[in-house]
DNA sequence: TATGAATGAGATTTCATTCAT
DNA sequence: CATGAATGAAATCTCATTCAT
């Protein structure tokens, strides 16, 4: 066997990182950080334990590594939402719209947030960055409702807020059983009539 | 020395039993379960290691009876409900109201539930009776919108289901800095109008 | 009620050490030393605890009680057979007979002196003892059968006691089912023909 | 550098299993199952306390392990003695002989066996089995008497047995010092003449 | 790059013993 | 004399991490 060129040993690098990323947030999502041992990880990635360390330094690095991924995501949603040319009614309906989406799309990601969030003491890492997109969210919120015409925008941002995390509660115990659409639909026609 | 009675020494069972479980109930609620390690347990209790384990038989049986008690309280929600002779719309306001009591009362327990909620591989035991008590007051709610005329009761009941699950998991981390009085009044006034 | 008298106490005493070391040879013997917890001596003797280490300063100690009651069994059976005053037949027809009664009445202790018998670190004060009295009897069944004309007492020594400690192990395991009559009938006949 | 072939692992995973198994196996039958640590274990077989745990998952399951191999050497008595092509007499003393070499080569499986098969609470596991090996032997050796034409095969069963027992227990607590192969042309001589 | 056997720190659990009453 | 709740040292067991290949 011809020795592998350096472009192909990156391929198998990243390949193997996603692969372990993967495995690592669904078996978090599922049972939990400290539930979800390293070997689990391993046989889940079909990857054996050494490798695991050979990418990430530890379980809590990987965990972290996770994390950012699922931060970037959020600021992604952030920057979309400012950089849209629409008029405030139009941003409302587009976040929210967003919000739903992401719920479905990136369900592992938000289900393990979501799971890590009731824990003090995982990762003030990950309490810092949720403290920070949370309230820029509100600002946002506020700053919208305020723009079309709310009489109290913080209570509807705070009830609008409440009413996503609600759902996505709801959406992580129910899942395909949950009504997405109609839920979708109603958040929409009672805050944006 | 005499031995103590019977009664003497079952009233220092109960009030071991008791403060090891809230105490267990504290540090699970805000480190997690498997993050809390029975020496912490031990130590927040002011009492031996051993001890613990001459009441509970392993730390998963402690966490079990602390559920168990959890349970209880949302049973005694739904009788009470049930049992009151109000009209469809105040029985409505109460059980808000009675919701919003029990979510500041009985935090650390709800707290707790909620996030084991998430862990599948923590106790089926739990999934069992949570999802009976979530159906169970699916069922009251959707009952009630009927009565009071609700063109769309199911939609109604699970709309206001995520608005108090998303107020509840908003007060979990804002604590508090959150209006948890307004948003009664808001979720009152929208509902119940 | 008037305070009872010294000899009532020490009736008491008396009462309560036997009924302690009984339940403790009990179950010493049948599931071994190590495995039998100080708790399931005292809900076996129906009595607490505490009561046991009020007469019995450790759970060594107890068994080193139990042992040294089975010691003085073994030295009285010496005893006799040295202070008998019959023909050398006669006196081992009595030996075999006696050891065979000794099994059967005294079976819990020589069940559980076997079983710790095997045991290297229990008690050194044991396999002293035990070594001392093994001695003694094959000195004495030597002497017997020189006596009466033995051509190897020493082999006719070693194999009566092989089968008879063969019988006792047998017997421990058969119990009820074993023929003890017969197979005393045999090697009376066998040996004392 | 490449991983090990899975034939290598292989050998290694036997090597250690073989040597885990061997250390505890001295061990339980010098110093009894209770009184043996895992840290005893693990020392005695120069190997971590955790590399125990990655081949048997718990010291129950270790002695369990230790047990089977002594059921299969049994076994294997059983099924040579009966595919012997010999006259009865010859199987009895092939028979006899036999015992007295597993005696003296699986001597530690065998007293750790015989200490075992006391204790009424050391794995039902082994009850079954030893019984069932037990009586297959007692079936074996009536039915050889019965072929030499003993006039009570079942008492010469029974007896020859307790002899072989009681060497046994013999040669448990004299070792060296006990005149095995005495005993042995003693017996073949007494029995088999 | 990849493997999985091996380690050891730290967790859970047991149980003889103490002690207040 | 008698009780059983409480202790803590020592046992069993877990699992993230290392390391030889």
């Amino acid at each position: 066997m011809s020795p592998r060129t350096s472009e192909q040993y990156q391929h198998i690098r990243d390949q193997s990182r996603k692969l372990i990323k993967n495995s690592a947030l669904v078996l978090f999502s599922k049972n939990g950080f400290s539930s979800t041992k390293v070997d689990d990880i391993a046989k889940h990635a079909k990857v054996s334990k050494g490798l695991i360390y050979n990418y990430f330094s530890s379980k809590d690095d990987l965990l972290k590594e996770i994390l950012a991924d699922a931060t970037l995501r959020g600021q992604k949603v952030i920057e979309k939402i400012e950089r849209l040319d629409l008029s405030a009614r139009e941003r409302l309906k587009y976040l929210v719209e967003y919000i739903f989406d992401m719920m479905q799309e990136d369900f592992e990601y938000w289900k393990l947030v979501n799971a890590l969030s009731y824990q003090e003491d995982v990762l003030e890492l990950l309490s810092h960055t949720i403290k920070e997109y949370l309230e820029k969210m509100i600002s946002i919120k506020t700053q919208l409702f305020k723009e079309i015409g709310s009489p109290d925008p913080l209570i509807d941002t705070y009830s609008l807020s409440a009413l996503l995390d609600g759902v996505f509660v709801q959406y992580i115990h129910l899942q395909d059983n949950y009504p997405m659409t109609q839920m979708k639909k109603h958040i929409l026609e009672t805050y944006l009539k």
